[in-house]
RNA sequence: GGCACCGUCGCCAAGUGGUAAGGCAAAGGUCUGCAAAACCUUUAUUCCCCGGUUCGAAUCCGGGCGGUGCCUCCA
């Protein structure tokens, strides 16, 4: 079965064809580390990582590949308002966004490689465009890639010379033979970081560092390349102009890179949530919040190529399923305990394998599951005693739920722990206290041991007006917020 | 202005030619001292509107209306 993808390049969906059979190399678009990772770069790299999750799980070997850009007009800009070393400061905010993508439960890139580290091969491949002629030099510090000699330019965003010429504008200083040439190398202005080259010192422009640290990691042509929406133009478009002039046939799209995936934004008010819209919150803020692998299931609840639009509203209700989840897990693990699963994977392992070659479709991943919960709840909560096979079957719900969540990045938690973390994070955000909530369950006891039942409903209903909702098992009464 | 994308139940959301997944909410039921949770049942002859193609369209084509993105930094 073939794995199909919405290729951004041909603007269809169809088969990801690897290079090397079994092999994907795959780079995605990293961060400008000069703030803190927003909503937005967290479905981003949950994206990306299903992706990588997936293939694997389908038998590819994959080299996954995610850079951080850490030499940018916008570092150096904040760096000076503080008064604090650009690559530092750059440094730092990759830090704490490896930490945000560890809660989320992104598997880390086998490398994440930083433009202040590949100057070098920024310079050499500058070079070898300028040698080859689809660069120049004018002699003002700055290098310019020369679009009209790139006869594939601006496919990938599905837009001809002419209709970018009009919107293109060129800013005092520069020296473009056409509006649309873009900036290869910078001159050094003062106050900035700069390395020496052939052209003077200064350096790296936005778009050749991802095609320099791609080959230097990579090599070419690679398989996959990714990224949000907002990059196809000009970021990608100028990647692939770069990247196919410098090591490709200088024709093709195709001869840097095979396959183009794009996902959408995460949106406030059907609007794209973004730094200089100011609409924006950051990951660390909401995971304070919300349990970060709730926010990873409201991200996998849409297709990765619609927009999601962000409340709290939302996330309130993918928490309340994740405890689902979490519930039904550790009370089908409790009735199944050293029991061997029935039979090999179940249907729900293979409704979510086709739903993922299916251009990642997650959401329909997350509807198999729903099925598969319900059937296991029905089965563990059925009056009477559970026969050998049906705790065989609810070992073979475990498993297979399990084996789906690894590909999703969910539900890897031990239920207990889960559910104490995502309480807890639901009690801080309502204020309740878990020690005076337990305290008062207590008291309900005794009043409900002596039958006084009118007491004990009054304390659960003032529980209840504070947002705790008691639920009474037989193992004692559990409680969560509402 | 140019180039794209989107409009599916009260809300969220799959579905790209074969006769509308799933979740939330709502209603009824089972269970319960009463609840909650869980489970069962019910809830879009219909997919923004109007034409067209087709045996057949939410899905393709044309035109409208509404929303968004990119064209400048952006995941």
């Amino acid at each position: 079965m073939p794995i199909v993808i919405s290729d951004t390049l041909t603007g269809t969906k169809r088969e990801l064809v690897s290079i090397e059979p079994g092999k994907i190399r795959f780079y995605a678009c990293g961060p400008t580390v000069y703030d803190s990772a927003h909503v937005g770069h967290g479905r981003s790299y949950v994206v990306w990582d299903l992706v990588v999750r997936h293939l694997r799980a389908r038998g590819y070997e994959v080299r996954y590949v995610r850079n951080f850009t850490d030499v940018d007009d916008k570092i150096i800009r904040r760096a000076n308002e503080r008064g604090e070393d650009p690559v530092k400061l750059a440094a730092r905010y990759a830090e704490e966004f490896d930490e945000d993508m560890d809660a989320l439960g992104n598997l880390r890139p086998d490398v994440a490689p930083k433009v202040s580290e590949h100057v070098p091969q920024i310079v050499a491949m500058i070079s070898t465009l300028v040698e080859k002629g689809f660069a120049y030099a004018p002699g003002n510090g700055d290098v310019y890639y020369a679009v009209r000699a790139f006869p594939d330019y601006g496919r990938l965003a599905k837009r001809n010379l002419d209709d970018l010429r009009s919107g293109a504008r060129v800013e005092p200083g520069e020296a473009k033979r056409d509006p649309l040439d873009f900036a290869l190398w910078k001159a050094a202005k003062p106050g900035e970081p700069a390395w020496d080259s052939p052209w003077g010192r200064g350096r790296p422009g936005w778009h050749i560092e991802c095609s320099a640290m791609t080959l230097a990691h990579l090599g070419a042509p690679i398989d996959l390349h990714g990224g949000g929406k907002d990059l196809v133009f000009p970021h990608h478009t100028n990647e692939i102009a770069q990247s196919a002039a410098a090591v490709g046939d200088g024709r093709t799209a195709e001869s840097f890179c095979r396959h183009w995936m794009h996902h959408g934004f995460v949106e406030i008010d059907s609007e794209k949530m973004s730094k200089s819209l100011g609409n924006f919150f950051t990951l660390r803020d909401v995971i304070a919040k919300f349990d970060p692998e709730a926010i990873r299931l409201f991200f996998l609840g849409t297709h990765y190529r619609n927009p999601i639009n962000y409340s709290d509203a939302i996330l309130s209700e993918a928490e309340r399923r994740l405890n689902y989840f979490y519930e039904t897990l550790e009370k089908v693990d409790a009735l199944s305990e050293g029991i061997s699963p029935a039979g090999e994977g179940g249907a729900v392992v293979e409704a979510a394998r086709r739903a993922l070659d299916d251009d990642f479709n997650a959401p329909q991943v997350l509807a198999a599951l729903a099925e598969a919960f319900t059937a296991a709840n029905a089965l563990a909560d059925r009056r009477g005693k559970k026969s050998p096979e049906d705790r065989a079957r609810l070992a073979a719900f475990a498993r297979d739920v399990r084996e789906v969540g690894t590909t999703l990045g969910l539900v890897q938690r031990r239920p207990a722990e889960a559910l104490r973390a995502v309480r807890a994070k639901a009690a801080a955000r309502r204020g309740i206290e878990p020690a005076a909530v337990e305290a008062k369950l207590v008291a309900r006891a005794e009043a409900r041991k002596a039958r006084d039942f009118a007491r004990g409903d009054a304390i659960r209903d003032a529980l209840l007006a504070e947002g705790v909702a008691i639920m009474d098992g037989p193992q004692g009464t559990t409680w969560k917020v509402e």
